[in-house]
DNA sequence: ACCTGAACACCGTTCAAGT
DNA sequence: ACCTGAACACCGTTCAAGT
């Protein structure tokens, strides 16, 4: 919602969130490749070292728009594993309405400094679906594992075909099937796992 | 095999397979944040703009990496789904033999730059084992993204532990477990396809 | 509480020129 | 065929000092 800032203004005092919320817009606008410290000071009217104030390093700033990418409204909606498949569809939608999403997630995940929501999330849907607790934990490992490689997956070929000469690869649509697809195979092997 | 220069020698010429041979000596001793084009090409006692006479840039070294790392002796083992379970295997087993190899194996897949072999060889052992090439291909897809994620993670945790305070996580042997259940889950997954 | 200014120790890449 | 030398346009991070 900030992104811009006047030209010649007072000297703006920012808060953390502030910061984090100029990181998203550039995520956004330009790419992971793109969000660098100073870039992201520059956007913000400030000189880089003002942002380690903020954040203790980059990493930590990016483990901070991880858990803001991934924190889902958490509605509640069809039961059983059904609901589980929902939460995975819910967690795809949050993760493609950020530029490069999925991959900020995963090596957040990777680097074991945040993101672990969704992690939790799934893992009490399976119980809740009647699965033992450590059988959840792998199933939803097994999930995230999908989820995060399949969104990467979309969102660098996406990129890619942005500046590409018109690759000719399937659109969104068969896409969502795709990911359908998988979320449905795992789940299916669960079931034959009574 | 050829890591360190000795001191003072003649000027070496090194071919471009020199080059991948020299970055994978650093990505095993130092990891993938150390292997830099400066640092590289000290290694090979030559200016880094020397490096851009064998590759067009970093991504495509990293991307020759990616397939040598990939490359497997394709040994024909067990028929049918057992197979693919076995290939399952040996890909981890490839992508544990070199620090952050997963991750240089999925960034250059996600790019698009290399390393198909495996899925080719995945899908190929599906359909050999009863599957229709479509249903093969998404499989192949979920296996494939299980696996970089799982062992990616792994690599991470190693890495965090090797440096960290003594992270009470648990030890190899349950790791091979937990992937092993993510194989079969999924492989259990396309058995009640049929 | 939040930021500046200046520095440190790096990056990837290009390109004319050398052998 | 393979490399040098020098430059360009960047990085993340630290730290004393300012308000």
């Amino acid at each position: 919602m900030t992104s811009s800032r006047n030209p010649r203004s007072a000297p703006t005092r920012h808060s953390r969130e502030d910061v984090a919320d100029a990181a998203l817009d550039i995520l956004n606008s330009f790419g992971l490749a793109d969000l660098t410290m100073r870039r992201l000071a520059q956007s913000l009217d400030v000189q880089p070292s003002a942002l380690y104030w903020h954040y203790e390093n980059k990493q930590s700033l990016l483990a901070h728009l991880a858990d803001l990418i991934v924190e889902v409204p958490s509605s509640e909606t069809s039961p059983g594993t059904d609901r589980v498949r929902a939460r995975c569809l819910a967690l795809r939608e949050r993760l493609l309405a950020y530029r490069d999403g999925a991959e900020v997630v995963a090596s957040t995940l990777a680097l074991g400094l945040g993101a672990e929501a969704p992690g939790i999330d799934l893992t009490a849907a399976l119980v809740d679906a009647g699965t033992d607790p450590e059988t959840a934990a792998r199933v939803s490992g097994v999930l995230l594992h999908f989820i995060l490689g399949q969104v990467s997956h979309e969102q660098q070929r996406a990129q890619a075909g942005s500046l590409g000469a018109a690759a000719p690869t399937d659109t969104s649509e068969s896409e969502s099937a795709e990911f359908g697809f998988g979320i449905d195979l795992i789940l299916g092997g669960l079931a034959t796992l009574r």
